[in-house]
RNA sequence: GCGAGCGUAGCCAAGUGGUUAAGGCAGCGGAUUGUGGUUCCGCCACUCGGGGGUUCGAGUCCCCUCGUUCGCCCCA
């Protein structure tokens, strides 16, 4: 088995999947605009250390799941695993405080990391996110999911679970790492693997481990909202408040907290059950230190992401076949009627109809039979008959109705002809 | 990195050690040299992911390997 293929965690996305991704861009793309949210492009490839100074060190996805590499000029390059860390750097590098705050971003593009795949994750995936870069406004956290939830509900998708959850600021953070050690300690030997490892390396992670035992021992664990500062803690209250009065439906989990280091304050996950273990349609939150991080100046910001893969596979739970869009299909036999046909399929088209053109030269019977399967709602035959006077059969694919057309008259039937396949089409 | 399942045609698949590897869908050709969605006929795997082994005999059993799926970890 020598033949090439693509490489694991990668994938073709074939064109009958490529209509959900339109769909979901094309809905984005509005809602965006209208929320005055700009796209952003970015380079799929930046500097390691980027990530290494945003992401954080000890997390997973720096840790083991970057694709670097050297460039020919020996500079260690990656593969970008989220694009947070490129568009603040596109911030700082630009100056875009500078045309005024907030910045209102979004953008949209594959993203790389290196595990094994499963349902719902690939190692070149797809985002779609936003970023709002210089406010501490809590209704600027309530927009981002605002926003998020207009786009899934706009989509279609229903049955999703919105948890939010508050860690607070750097200090409130800090004494809750000791307190939760503290009491995690005298447990350590009872402790999975993993969470023992992270009492050290990263203990906050500790808090969402599937393990039983751990989540047992994790019950009676100092609550991560009761370190909260007085003034975060109003803060996170203000933010549930604003959600609700949007009629947004979440619920507060304080054991979510989330695997990238630079996340203050608010943060939120919004989860399926249709997915399987990778529940997480959309996830994001605050992330205030993070520009000064970096070496811009201290500048609030808020944003999420969301799974392409992710969303594809559910609207295609909810759609199993988006129908064709096909108007015409035209159907010829003979060089004259050939030739004519071309032009009749380049004349429908640029009155604005869909227009398939079988150029296969086989039967009648054959091409009909094509026809059918297309999806178009009429077919336009021309033959040796038509072709001598300049006339086309119209044959509507559902009834089996049939008349003659003038060919010459098909501009002046035009609006007509759209009348009645959108009627069929209804 | 770890665990489990699965690899037979473009797709879905039967086959569970014994002569020539079912069937269905799609495709192509024909019945029907100008009318489809029904029907009928024909064509479409020197070979079962690859390699090695056991056996008189292997798609079927064993080992290795590659690929894939789901899960763990982690994440969108």
């Amino acid at each position: 088995m020598s033949r090439i293929q693509a490489l694991r965690g990668t994938r073709d996305i074939l064109p009958d999947e490529v209509s959900y991704w339109q769909q979901i861009e094309t809905v984005a793309r509005d809602i965006f605009s209208k929320a005055a949210y700009r796209e952003i492009r970015t380079p799929i490839f930046e500097q390691t250390d980027l990530f290494e100074r945003s992401i954080g060190e000890a997390t997973d996805v720096v840790g083991k799941e970057m694709y670097t590499f050297k460039d020919r000029g020996d500079r260690s390059l990656t593969l970008r695993p989220e694009n947070t860390a490129g568009v603040v750097r596109a911030f700082i590098e630009h100056h875009l405080q500078a045309q005024g705050t907030p910045q209102r971003l979004w953008y949209l593009g594959p993203m790389f990391r290196y595990e094994r795949p499963q349902k719902g994750r690939q190692r070149q995936f797809h985002q779609l996110g936003v970023e709002v870069l210089g406010s501490a406004d809590p209704r600027a956290d309530a927009e981002v999911i605002a926003i998020a939830s207009d786009l899934l509900q706009t989509l279609g998708l229903t049955d999703l679970r919105f948890a939010v959850n508050s860690i607070g600021n750097l200090d409130d953070r800090n004494q809750y790492r000791e307190a939760l050690v503290t009491y995690l300690t005298p447990y350590k030997p009872e402790l999975d693997a993993d969470s023992q490892d992270r009492l050290t390396r990263n203990p906050l992670r500790i808090l969402d481990s599937k393990e039983a035992r751990t989540q047992e021992i994790l019950c009676d664990a100092p609550n991560l909202l009761q370190y909260l500062s007085p003034e975060s803690k109003t803060r996170f209250d203000r933010v549930q408040q604003l959600l609700s009065d949007l009629g947004i439906a979440h619920t507060i989990d304080p054991r979510l907290v989330r695997g990238l280091d630079y996340y203050t304050h608010t943060v939120f996950e919004i989860q399926s059950d249709a997915l399987g273990a990778q529940a997480t349609v959309c996830a994001g939150g605050r992330y205030d230190g993070l520009v000064q991080e970096l070496g811009g100046e201290a500048t609030a910001a808020v944003g999420w992401a969301s799974g392409l893969e992710r969303l594809t596979l559910l609207l295609q739970t909810l759609q199993p076949l988006l129908p064709s869009a096909l108007d015409f299909y035209l159907i010829s036999k003979g060089d004259r009627a050939e030739a004519q046909s071309l032009q009749l399929a380049q004349q429908l088209r640029h009155l604005g109809f869909a227009v398939e053109l079988d150029v296969s030269g086989s039967a009648f019977g054959k091409q009909f039979k094509r026809a059918d399967r297309s999806g178009a709602i009429a077919c336009l035959v021309v033959g040796e008959t038509e072709a001598d006077n300049q006339t086309a059969q119209l044959k509507w694919l559902k009834s089996g109705e049939q008349e003659a057309i003038a060919q010459t008259d098909l501009s002046d039937q035009a609006e007509r002809l759209r009348q009645q396949i959108a009627a069929h089409r209804a």
